[in-house]
DNA sequence: AGAGATGTGATAATGAATTATCGATATCGG
DNA sequence: CCGATATCGATAATTCATTATCACATCTCT
């Protein structure tokens, strides 16, 4: 998960020439995270393995990382836009109303819409596509009688 | 749908204490939507039945709106928030990808979602509620080869 | 190791949505 | 119909997320 792990074609770019422990400390934490991370989230997590990482600096690599496509962005209702990697396929989010955070659901939980992508519904709307976001709380804070707010 | 239909006791409050033109317009174009609508949107539909309608008062009435319990606050994932009538109960939403507008969907046609709320997913996580957005074109755009941007 | 360009951190600047201000206007009880 | 005052419209101010700036640190190539 570390350097070996990223494609150098793809890492280098005009403006994106060089390896850093700010840039690996930032795409580790959101490949490690069990969901979509904000801003401030990937600071904070980061800041652990980067100490003294800049706000900006979180800015401006995420913008990097979706530029070079090792990462996309993921809108939620009323909140900021939260980033999770590339390339997991469809799939839907979960978020925990105890803790607040976002899960990432398999493959195999997402596609739970009875009507699929292309159908006609009666009124003559055609679905080309759906978001689905399941609320509720995340296993550890249904087992916790008094929960934390640090998931996974 | 008009003075006559408003609560006297839920729109009179110590700071709504007067029936203008620019609520009841605001109102009405609340309710006579076929979906949520913006603040903008608002205002550019009530500004027709008050005619040098105000931004300020958009969003004052609005938030009065919601204070009295008139109208709800609907979010959409990387969108302003927008506005609906309240009462209509669980259902879910419809967005046209050709003219950029929300649509509410009936409840029979809302509740699409195969794993009710208050279930446990295999994960150990439980489901209190959930929020379903299709995607696609509305009856309008879909018969239309050269979409309008202005529908009901 | 050294030169030079790139990247970082602190912070100022920007932009967009929302809110506050204030003189003018309209409402509604009397 | 009048007067007190709630409300309006125009716009300045505020808030908050994001971006630009710049001096300093770090990386890469030789």
């Amino acid at each position: 998960m570390g350097i070996e792990d990223v494609d150098r074609g793809r890492w280098y770019t005009a403006r994106m020439q060089r390896q850093t422990a700010q840039r690996h400390a930032i795409l580790d934490t959101i490949r490690q995270a069990a969901g979509p991370l904000s801003i401030p989230q990937i600071h904070a997590r980061a800041s652990q393995d980067a100490p003294g990482l800049g706000l900006a600096t979180v800015y401006r690599t995420v913008k990097l990382l979706l530029a070079t496509e090792h990462i996309v962005a993921v809108d939620f209702p009323g909140e900021e836009p939260h980033y999770e990697p590339i390339g997991r396929g469809h799939h839907h989010h979960f978020r925990c109303l105890s803790c607040d955070h976002w899960f990432e659901l398999d493959r195999c939980l997402g596609c739970l819409v009875a009507i699929p992508d292309g159908t006609t519904l009666p009124d003559g709307f055609v679905v080309e596509a759906h978001h689905l976001t399941l609320y509720g709380r995340c296993p550890r804070c249904a087992a916790e009688p008094n929960p934390t707010a640090s998931p996974a």
